[in-house]
DNA sequence: TGTACATCAGTGAACGCGCGTTCACTGATGTAC
DNA sequence: TGTACATCAGTGAACGCGCGTTCACTGATGTAC
């Protein structure tokens, strides 16, 4: 019998005593936790019973549940960096259209991983630096954003107007999503479900909100 | 000696073996503990302990811990109506002013009451009707604010647009009260702490967006 | 005005459960020589 | 190429804990007569 895979790095799972990827394995069983009981009924124990391994298991890779949190949470909001990136790069050529892309992709991600996306904002959370530079590389595409719609390129400092049209479309998507996920909009819900409250709710929304951003600061000059 | 108070109704604790308002109690109890530790750590034993009563005590007023959440969201929703109605009343005649001020107070509110805000919005709820009701009065304060911006009297249904404007509106206060809460303004906080971001940050994003929608509906006309 | 009695609102001991963490251990892996 | 050994990554039994809930109970209250 010849050895069934000898290519080593993407190897998900060996069947002897070593798991081989555990702890990508328990991270992706947290996240299934989260996603389903949310951070109050999360525990270490049914983390690693998903994974098939032993409760003391995941000491070795995360030390406490609390690292292993922190860890899902780096990884969750390098995730929303990557759909940020991918609203930008589907907006095409108009900043407007590619910030109400980010948008989308923001909302989306929350909507897609509501488990990571309790658990990046939650409130009494302490960051480590891992997690707060993942963090930032998020706010930062979203800056990026505001820069290219503004003109003001990167090194340069936004003038406080611009930092609030920044803080304003956070709260909007981050707003949007947390209503979204505690069902505040499931009453009013337009055909097409999770897709259609994106592209005929929250689309037109964002275009309204920098449209008139963009009006008043035209007014100014 | 005279009966110390014969005056009944505010009766909030009599000393022997009856509490005499062990339900207001276990609310007030069951607040604290949310601010504290949030959901993950709420418990019914807490709860009690806090109240000064028997852990089987708070059975014979709610039920079970799910039955004491509710009652405390319940509550928790009159209070933000009662919030948004105070803002509203410190905007004075102008509409636009008066919506800012309701949003002020939504976030005042949520910053205040974080364990409360925790509560009324955390996703996997199922809601009773009594919530269902008081969520319903909060959100139908922000739409007679929106109304009044647009001229759009009560019974009359809203146009598409201005049900986005209300969403957005919601949107934006509901997302910067997360954000805040979960520390993400810290590192650019201005003077003033919290009543400073509110009148310095938040104040003058709702301006620029309300004025902002009223600029295109005004182009569109 | 008294008295009997139903109902309300609490006690406190007990239960079984799932949890996080510790502990000595052991199988597999990788490295030095 | 073999061998010895350190290190890594897991086991599984055990611990003590706080939890929600049940249970028979009891003190206080209020009501009917």
């Amino acid at each position: 019998m010849p050895k069934p895979s000898s290519s080593p790095a993407a190897a998900t799972h060996r069947d002897g005593y070593h798991h081989g990827a555990l702890r990508e394995a328990l991270i992706e069983a947290a996240e299934a936790v989260l996603a389903e009981r949310g951070v109050e009924g999360f525990s270490l124990r049914e983390v690693a019973r998903r994974s098939g391994v032993s409760p003391a298991a995941p000491a070795h890779h995360f030390g406490d549940a609390a690292g292993l949190l922190e860890a899902v949470a780096t990884q969750a909001f390098d995730g929303l960096t990557a759909a940020l990136q991918a609203g930008n790069a589907r907006g095409g050529d108009d900043p407007l259209e590619r910030l109400v892309e980010q948008g989308l992709g923001y909302v989306g991600f929350a909507l897609a991983h509501p488990g990571r996306f309790g658990l990046m904002f939650r409130c009494g959370a302490q960051r480590g630096e891992a997690l707060q530079l993942s963090g930032r590389a998020a706010f930062l595409t979203l800056e990026q954003g505001i820069r290219e719609l503004c003109g003001v390129p990167a090194p340069e400092p936004l003038e406080p107007a611009q930092m609030q049209a920044l803080l304003l479309v956070w709260s909007v998507v981050h707003g949007f999503a947390h209503l979204a996920l505690a069902g505040q909009f499931d009453s009013q819900l337009p055909p097409g479900g999770r897709d259609g409250l994106l592209r005929e709710t929250l689309a037109p929304m964002l275009r309204a909100q920098l449209a008139g951003l963009q009006l008043i600061s035209l007014a100014r000059r």
